[in-house]
DNA sequence: AAACTATTTGGTAATTTTGCCAAATACAAA
DNA sequence: TTTGTATTTGGCAAAATTACCAAATAGTTT
């Protein structure tokens, strides 16, 4: 595998990367019809709030969820709803055989 | 989250952990329209054939290739094709903004 | 300004993932 | 059976990920 070719899949590896981990997959859930801050994210899943602002950092950083600032608060909701689609039809799939 | 919830999301880490690795994600391309064998995907990529071979059995485990024994080659196949779906949209999503 | 709330950042220990080597296994061919 | 080729497994060191705590920053409210 040449650089060139190397680097794509790296770049595509790090989408993947993003989304694999239990709280993230939780995250995309929780804010794919509505809004919701980092605290609130956190009393849901149960964690240190700082390790709850990790994690939407990584998200936010490929663009899988976006922000928005109302006063102090950020309010994050999904940006890449073909997402869901995968998960279900990932699910299908693996869970038919 | 509950105790339920959260197995819930880490059973679906799991299929993206499976797929967040550039080896495997150049895997399942090679795969997609042609079977091919442990060793011409180890050439292809240029590790070590065990290496190659751990990645191989990452992605079967979760059923996202399957392979097909000939002679003592094993000849490997995507199953889950909605995998290139989701990232062509998600980098159309991504590269977008 | 001071006090308060929400979020981020730095540091670190624990865990997980990765890649190579060496050895084992599975078959095929001679 | 012996030889040869393909694939897998075990072990281990290096690298990456994760979660918490403590401290810093951002912004609001009084």
């Amino acid at each position: 595998m040449n650089t060139e070719i190397e680097k794509e899949f790296a770049d595509k590896a790090l989408i993947f990367k993003a989304l694999a981990h239990p709280t993230r997959l939780y995250i995309i859930h929780a804010v794919k019809d509505k809004s919701m801050s980092v605290k609130e994210l956190t009393e849901a899943v149960g964690i240190d709030i700082s390790t709850m602002s990790k994690h939407l950092d990584i998200l936010k950083k490929h663009k899988i969820i976006e922000g928005q600032k109302v006063k102090n608060y950020i309010y994050y909701k999904l940006s890449i709803p073909c997402v869901l689609d995968f998960m279900s039809c990932a699910l299908k799939v693996i869970n038919k055989k």
